[in-house]
DNA sequence: AACGCAAACAACCGCAAAGTA
DNA sequence: TTACTTTGCGGTTGTTTGCGT
């Protein structure tokens, strides 16, 4: 025996929801809310329809706070770098970028931007192929991994010892940890991670990025990348970097992999760094 | 103008979680 | 604690629209 249907199918109205039909369920709701009781709205409201029918109409296009229209470059990036961390949580996603509801940040992925993605990453294969595909930007070469520097001090880190987001204004991070690595979604001015006091900077692993320019030490500025740093003292103990922005022409959110923690060994070097991000 | 196809959007379905008696 | 109801979510399907031939 199968589950009871959730209404009277047979005398339900289903399919498209007419004007008629909108303005009697959003004048219902704004004069007596839901009453807690979705099941029960349709008849009070003197609509044939399912209550599962009216509530989906109402949250995924009567309320009046729903954004209609296309979708900005900030907005693909924010669904491309939480679909990249969380996966198809479509209403965590949504609850991301105000005015849009799952229902359209699922169809507008399912539909535009997958292909998009898709469209990137091809291109990327054939660059990888083929570096020459690459036009050059003005920027500086980032130099060889500091581990391999005699400077630094590679340190493997326990992702725990990461602190991402704790203060309240900033929003817009996602993180997530495993291995010996933790990753996070970075984007200009509007999310970063925070690390132990006694660690200066990370090597990061950009994951869209092609060698050498997805490895970045990211304390300092090297690379071209477009960051801010926190020092110790003023809002916490520990550094933040923020904007993680691998190529000076985009500005979008990627998703960079902090592979390790590093020391420096050169006092004069960490304060000129930490004086002129400041 | 008519047709076919693909894209975009709206709506439905079933399951699981949360709430309640 | 249990059984039942309601809500929320994500996958899927259906309908409409726009474009090319």
């Amino acid at each position: 025996m199968g589950r009871a249907p959730c209404c009277d199918k047979a005398n339900v109205k289903r399919g498209p929801w007419s004007p008629d039909e909108d303005i009697a369920l959003k004048t219902y709701l704004e004069k007596h809310g839901t009453g807690g009781n979705w099941i029960a709205l349709p008849q009070k409201a003197g609509l044939k329809r399912c209550g599962k029918s009216c509530r989906l109409r109402w949250l995924n296009y009567l309320r009046p706070d729903i954004k209609h229209g296309g979708f900005t470059e900030e907005e693909d990036n924010i669904i491309c770098s939480l679909y990249n961390s969380i996966g198809s949580r479509w209403s965590v996603i949504a609850s991301q970028l105000p005015g849009r509801t799952d229902n359209d940040v699922k169809n507008y992925w399912n539909t535009k931007l997958k292909k998009k993605i898709l469209a990137s990453l091809a291109n990327n294969n054939q660059i990888q192929q083929n570096p020459s595909l690459i036009t050059p930007i003005d920027v500086p070469p980032p130099p060889a991994l500091p581990s391999n520097d005699a400077t630094f001090n590679a340190i493997n880190i326990d992702p725990s010892m990461f602190v991402v987001d704790p203060f309240q204004e900033m929003s817009g991070t996602n993180s997530s940890s495993q291995n010996n690595s933790c990753t996070t979604s970075s984007r200009s001015n509007n999310s970063y991670v925070a690390w132990p006091g006694e660690i200066d900077g990370l090597l990061m692993d950009f994951s869209f990025g092609s060698s050498p320019y997805d490895h970045v030490f990211s304390n300092g500025g090297y690379g071209g990348v477009q960051e801010k740093v926190i020092v110790g003292g003023e809002v916490s103990p520990n550094l933040g970097v923020w904007g993680n922005s691998i190529d000076n022409n985009s500005q979008g959110i990627y998703e960079c992999h902090i592979l390790k923690g590093i020391t420096r060994h050169n006092e004069e070097v960490q304060n000129k760094d930490h004086s002129s991000a400041s």
